[in-house]
DNA sequence: CTACATGATTGGTC
DNA sequence: GACCAATCATGTAG
C-alpha cells in the first residue's frame, strides 16, 4: 500500500498531457514545495485519475488511439526508465519470496505409482510387466487368464484416457502460456516486463496446471486401485477347476492313496495335464509352470486333508476312480502276468518298467513289484508301489468282488498313522497282505 | 437364501 | 521349503 502511495506519488510529477515533469525521477515531491502551481499539478492529478478511472469506458479504437498517442510520447522513454527502476526494486522483494519450491512429494508418489502400474512410462513394457506380476499375485493360474486379458484391456483404457486427457492439459498448458508470454511481450512495451518476469509468470502456469494435473494422476490411481482391487486383489476368488482336471487329479490321488505326494516332476506332469483342459486359451507367458504346480500342490493338500478328516465321505469317490483305474490296471495285471511269465526267473523289478507303463495310470508298472511281495521301505518310491498295489488290488477286488460283506470294501487309509498322517508312517506293511488290508479300514472312517 | 464344496491363504511345525 | 491344520471366501446345488 505504501509502495503504491508513492508510486502515486512519482507519478503525480507526470501529466499525461506531457506538458510538465516534476520532481526527480521516482522521487516524491517535497513537502512544502508547492509554490503558486500547486494548484494547477492538482487538477492535472485530479485529471490523471479521472481518465485512469474511466479508462474501461472508453472504445477499444480509443483506447488503441490513447495507447499509441502513450507510446510515441517523447516522455515515454523517461517515464519508463522510472517505472523499470520502480519495478526492480518491489519486484526483487516478490521474486525473493517465492523460488523455485521443490517437487511435491505427493506428485512423485502418484508418478510413481502410475509407473509402477504401467499406466504412465513405455508403451507395453510398464503395462504388460504390471498386468503380469498382478497375475502372478493372482496365482498365476491359465483360469485366470481371460480375467487378465480383461484387466490388462480397462488397464489400457485407463492408459489411454490418462494419456489423451494429460495431453490435452499439455496442450492447453502451452496453449495459454504462449498466450500469456505474447500478452506479456505485449505490454512490455508500454510497462517494464523484465525476462526473469516471465519466466516467473510462466512458473506460475505451469504449477497451476500441474495442480490440475495431479488432480489428473489422482483420479487415475484411483481407477487403477478399483480395478486392481475387483480383478486382481480379490486373491481369494477362485475358479473351480474344471471336471477333467479334477478327475486327472483324483485319478492319481486315488491311485497313489498310500503316499498321495506327487513329486515335483509328477506335479508339473499333472500341472501340464490339467491346464490343457482347464485353459483351452493358455497364455504360456502368464501362466508360468510355478503357478501351475502351485494349484497342484494346493489342490493335493486340500484334499489329503480332506480325505484324512472324513474318509467315510470319499470312499464312494475313492470307488469311482478305483473303478475307473480298473479298467487299464485289469489290462495292467494281465500285462503283469504275461510279463512275469514271460521272464519269471528274472528278477521283476529290473526292465519291466517300459512294458507296463500305461498311458493313464502314472507309474503304474511300479504296483508289479508289490503284487509280487517286494518291499521298498521307506522311500517314496515305496510308498508309490504299494499305493498302486492298493489300486490294483482294489481294482481286482471290485472286478472280482472278493471283498463283498466288509464295510469299506474298496479303499483303506492303510498308510494313515494313527494321528491320521501320511507323513511319519513308513511303508505299512499291512499293506502287502491283501487281506488285512481292507479290515483296517474301519477305525479310521468313524470321524 | 442356505448349506455344502472347494480353491486359496495363513501360521505353525518339522 | 514342504506340509498340515485351520480358516477364509467364493462357487454352486438345492
Amino acid at each position: 500500500m505504501e509502495e503504491q502511495a508513492r508510486i502515486m506519488q512519482a507519478l503525480s510529477g507526470v501529466t499525461l498531457a506531457g506538458h510538465s515533469v516534476q520532481g526527480g525521477m521516482g522521487l516524491p515531491p517535497p513537502h512544502g514545495h508547492e509554490g503558486t502551481d500547486g494548484d494547477g499539478r492538482k487538477q492535472d492529478i485530479g485529471d490523471i485519475l479521472h481518465q485512469i478511472m474511466t479508462i474501461t469506458d472508453q472504445s477499444l479504437d480509443e483506447a488503441q488511439a490513447k495507447k499509441h498517442g502513450l507510446n510515441c510520447h517523447r516522455m515515454k522513454p523517461a517515464l519508463f526508465s522510472v517505472l523499470c527502476e520502480i519495478k526492480e526494486k518491489t519486484g526483487l522483494s516478490i521474486r525473493g519470496a517465492q523460488e523455485q519450491d521443490p517437487p511435491d512429494p505427493q506428485l512423485m508418489r502418484l508418478d510413481n505409482m502410475l509407473l509402477a502400474e504401467g499406466v504412465s512410462g513405455p508403451e507395453k513394457g510398464g503395462g504388460s510387466a504390471a498386468a503380469a506380476a498382478a497375475a502372478a499375485a493372482a496365482g498365476g493360474g491359465a483360469e485366470n487368464s481371460i480375467e487378465h486379458s480383461d484387466y490388462r484391456a480397462k488397464l489400457t483404457q485407463i492408459r489411454q484416457i490418462y494419456h489423451t486427457e494429460l495431453e490435452k492439459y499439455e496442450q492447453a498448458c502451452n496453449e495459454f502460456t504462449t498466450h500469456v508470454m505474447n500478452l506479456l511481450r505485449e505490454q512490455s512495451r508500454t510497462r517494464p516486463i523484465s525476462p526473469k518476469e516471465i519466466e516467473r509468470m510462466v512458473g506460475i502456469i505451469h504449477r497451476k496446471f500441474s495442480s490440475i494435473q495431479m488432480q489428473l494422476k489422482q483420479s487415475t490411481c484411483e481407477a487403477v486401485m478399483i480395478l486392481r482391487s475387483r480383478f486382481l486383489d480379490a486373491r481369494r476368488k477362485r475358479r473351480n477347476f474344471s471336471k477333467q482336471a479334477t478327475e486327472i487329479l483324483n485319478e492319481y490321488f486315488y491311485s497313489h492313496l498310500s503316499n498321495p505326494y506327487p513329486s515335483e516332476e509328477a506335479k508339473e506332469e499333472l500341472a501340464k495335464k490339467c491346464s490343457i483342459t482347464v485353459s483351452q486359451v493358455s497364455d504360456e507367458e502368464e501362466r508360468r509352470s510355478r503357478g501351475e504346480e502351485m494349484l497342484v500342490s494346493n489342490w493335493f493338500g486340500n484334499k489329503r486333508i480332506r480325505y484324512k478328516k472324513n474318509i467315510g465321505k470319499f470312499q464312494e469317490e475313492a470307488n469311482l476312480y478305483a473303478a475307473k483305474t480298473a479298467v487299464t490296471a485289469t489290462h495292467a495285471v494281465a500285462a503283469a502276468i504275461h510279463s512275469s511269465q514271460a521272464n519269471s526267473p528274472t528278477t521283476p523289478n529290473s526292465g519291466s518298467s517300459a512294458s507296463f507303463s500305461l498311458p493313464n495310470s502314472g507309474d503304474m508298472f511300479m504296483s508289479m513289484q508289490s503284487l509280487n511281495g517286494a518291499s521298498y521301505q521307506g522311500a517314496q518310491v515305496g510308498a508309490n508301489v504299494q499305493s498302486q498295489g492298493d489300486t490294483i488290488r482294489h481294482a481286482i477286488s471290485q472286478t472280482v468282488g472278493y471283498n463283498d460283506g466288509l464295510r469299506h470294501p474298496m479303499y483303506s487309509p492303510h498308510s494313515l498313522n494313527g494321528n491320521g498322517g501320511w507323513h511319519g508312517a513308513p511303508t505299512p506293511s499291512s499293506v502287502t497282505s491283501p487281506n488285512e488290508g481292507p479290515g483296517s479300514v474301519h477305525s479310521d472312517t468313524s470321524n
